[in-house]
DNA sequence: ATTGGGATCGTCT
DNA sequence: GACGATCCCAATA
């Protein structure tokens, strides 16, 4: 299992999007294969980067493959990998898992069997992913939390949808989901 | 199976 | 001071 390296994630983030479906994402001994995804763009009202950087987002503006943690609605984290080049703010939020390793651990955290990872909230619960990891090198080969490709291509057909739970950019179809 | 309301706080205006 | 790149539960049908 190969760790994937900077210059994959060194590109606009609809490109890079639909190719992370299939690659795992490892957080200490935890990890899931990512199953659902989306892209937010510089020039993107719907994106945390439109307004420009502010000290929450600068991880979207500085090299690609970082982490970039935000937290919403008062009780979930979110996790997004940054892409593109340094000053251009670009990152794709991982919606969903595939859970691989440490099922137990993931149950307990989630306080439950079912749904333990299909939403970008879950996913960070269950993986323990909080704000105090944003900004993380995912590219780092002796870091703690990588993605990294097991071999599995990611689908050649992926559906592509609109992104979900916002009120702008709607007209971009950059919602990636692994066909079933 | 689907829907609607409430929870809760970091971040930016 | 308002508002989320959400989730869960309870109530419908």
């Amino acid at each position: 299992m190969r760790r994937v390296g900077r210059r994959f994630f060194a590109r606009d983030a609809p490109t890079v999007a639909p190719e992370l479906l299939g690659k795992v994402l490892m957080v200490g001994n935890l990890a899931g294969r990512i199953i659902e995804i989306e892209a937010y763009t510089q020039d993107d009202p719907a994106s945390h980067s439109f307004r420009g950087p502010t000290p929450r987002t600068a991880p979207m503006f500085g090299a690609a493959g970082h982490l970039y943690v935000y937290f919403t609605y008062g009780m979930h984290h979110c996790a997004n990998v940054t892409t593109g080049q340094v000053g251009d703010g670009q990152a794709v939020l991982i919606r969903a898992l595939e859970p691989l390793r440490g099922i137990d651990v993931m149950i307990e955290r989630r306080g439950r069997a079912r749904n333990i990872s299909d939403g970008p909230g879950k996913l960070c619960q269950a993986l323990g992913v909080g704000l105090s990891m944003t900004g993380l090198d995912l590219c780092d080969r002796a870091g703690q939390i990588g993605i990294f490709d097991d071999g599995v291509a990611p689908p050649s057909d992926p559906t592509s949808t609109e992104r979900i739970g916002i009120r702008v950019g709607t007209d971009r179809l950059w919602r990636w989901i692994a066909s079933p």
